[in-house]
DNA sequence: CTGTTAGCGCATTCAG
DNA sequence: CTGAATGCGCTAACAG
């Protein structure tokens, strides 16, 4: 009955003896059409199981309804609630999304943003593999002058012009350190993120400086990794391994606390043996009545503020965005 | 210096004095085109940062190099895997996936659906709001007539032509009621999916089996939910609060495992006082030293085997995909 | 209310 | 090796 490919409003039109341009208006603007000539051009749609092409429509209009959104990894929890937000507040807007995953490579990064150039994306929420001052991708001159809206999300890359949604990064490393030291640790390790992450930097710097206000004697170590629980595991792991035995472990993030909850259990240390802390809340933490005290962030706030920006940005290319920050809340 | 809109193979004419047919020519089979001339026009090219327009090659050549992905919720962990492996598998093959997130919602669904089929998608992997028996989504007829590939996954679809990959889920159902069984337990607590859902009711007949299988008495109460954490978290809760006791409560997914574990905790109750079970491995319990036996499943090997299912089917046609099912490993 | 013309950016004939 | 012509599906002007 159909034919084999898909319906056009060029069969459409044949259909009812008209011309594509009156199909085209009945689908977008029934009120310029007569009554019974839209019913009739409806119906045949119908029939045909029409479905407009958004390809030829998007290269007509030249924007694209299509969002992007990188990130460096998927299955990292922190970005769960974010993802959720973009994709329930762009679809809400009559936005699409497509995703990249660079899986930490800034290889797949530059891949996936000649790809999303290439699709005419109307704008990008950008979460990059580094916010190392020394990562400057190849792709920077080209992405600005797309003059498309772009947005950052938690990594904030050194000197790009685009605006961003970013956590209180000094103050929770304070905030962490403070809660610690006045639970009578003193000797505390760090297990953070690179050693040249601006985020990692900031967070230690709190913690710094919490340390610094304290009138007892302390001692501080650091153990650098890449954000990720492998590396976190294996960085505690052999830090134990030395013998040596902090108060308490500061991870800086979710997985990096997960490495490691992973080390110390390797070791035989029980969680009265040590004090934790961590930036973001461990999932289910709290249902293994096994709470860890954190500073939480609302992630799904972060990711509405994001593609806010985004798309009001997307809709008055005057608005001049600027940077936001989420703070983070103390929950022991 | 560069033009306001972007650059296209025409302004690359332009600047090279031959016409767009060479230039797409060097573009895409350099091999055509002069050694010199070829030269010239990367050159020019880059100095312009043209980017292609995928939408504009798109229309032309009728295939989009876009994979659509509906699921039910981008943050059920259980998806989490899956979508890594498609993904990645997706970029590796030149595919960009596109994201719907239908949270729960047939209508979103159908939405979901018309914006990929508009967009031209190559294929369609597809995980369905509901696989209860009477679910009939109004999209399928369109969707069969576009004649793309479609693979689902999880949630088998009533009556779909469409191949998928699914879960051995009789199997696992007799497997942890028969786990369970062996540990002692005779009075055991099922919190399940809708009454209806096909998983559901698999799960339960092997379950039943199980019990059957026992030379002993035993009791089995059933509680119905909607896969996700509150509801589970409810019905447990209203159970243990008429004080009622099992032995074992057996959770068929991870969120209804963690709004159980969720409703034992409001009750005072320990692991000690209740044999658990559930499928599907509740993230990090390992790590908080609570695992919780379960039939686990390889996900992200169920991704990769749907997208390359589908990317099979779109390369060949002719292929005829047939359901593949991903068996369960008793994890105690 | 409907049609004519034209073009979005690209790539595929078919000639030269 | 390069160009002229054509059309993918759709829609904005501008008629009529």
């Amino acid at each position: 009955m159909t034919k084999p490919g898909k319906a056009t409003i060029t069969d459409i039109a044949k259909r009812v003896n008209m011309t594509t341009v009156t199909v085209s208006r009945a689908l977008n603007r029934p009120e310029k059409v007569k009554k019974e000539t839209l019913d009739r051009i409806l119906e045949v749609a119908r029939e045909l199981n029409y479905v407009p092409n958004a390809l030829a429509r998007n290269l007509k209009s030249r924007e694209s309804r299509l969002v992007g959104l990188i990130t460096a990894s998927l299955d990292n929890p922190f970005y769960g609630e974010i993802i959720k937000a973009i994709s329930r507040e762009a679809k809400k807007r009559g936005y699409s999304l497509l995703l990249f995953d660079t899986d930490g490579s800034p290889e797949l990064e530059e891949r996936a943003v000649d790809t999303l150039l290439s699709y005419q994306v109307s704008g990008l929420i950008l979460s990059v593999v580094s916010d190392d001052n020394d990562y400057h991708p190849a792709y920077l001159p080209k992405l600005e002058l797309a003059r498309i809206p772009v947005t950052q999300i938690d990594r904030k890359l050194a000197k790009a012009p685009f605006p961003g949604v970013y956590l209180e990064n000094t103050e929770s490393g304070y905030q962490g350190a403070r809660t610690l030291l006045k639970q009578g640790h003193r000797h505390i390790l760090i297990v953070g993120g690179p050693e040249k992450s601006n985020i990692t930097i900031s967070r230690l710097a709190g913690i710094r400086r919490a340390l610094d206000e304290c009138p007892e004697p302390t001692k501080l170590d650091v153990l650098y990794g890449d954000y990720t629980q492998t590396p976190a595991r294996e960085a505690v792991n052999a830090y134990l391994a030395s013998g040596k035995r902090p108060d308490a472990i500061f991870g800086l993030n979710i997985l990096i606390m997960l490495g490691t909850l992973e080390a110390i259990r390797q070791h035989g240390l029980s969680r009265e043996d040590i004090g934790l802390f961590s930036i973001d809340q461990v999932p289910y933490a709290d249902i293994f009545g096994e709470p860890i005290p954190c500073i939480t962030h609302n992630t799904y706030q972060l990711g509405l503020t994001a593609i806010n920006m985004l798309l009001r940005k997307i809709d008055d290319p005057g608005y001049q965005p600027y940077d936001e920050i989420i703070s983070g809340e103390l929950r022991l």
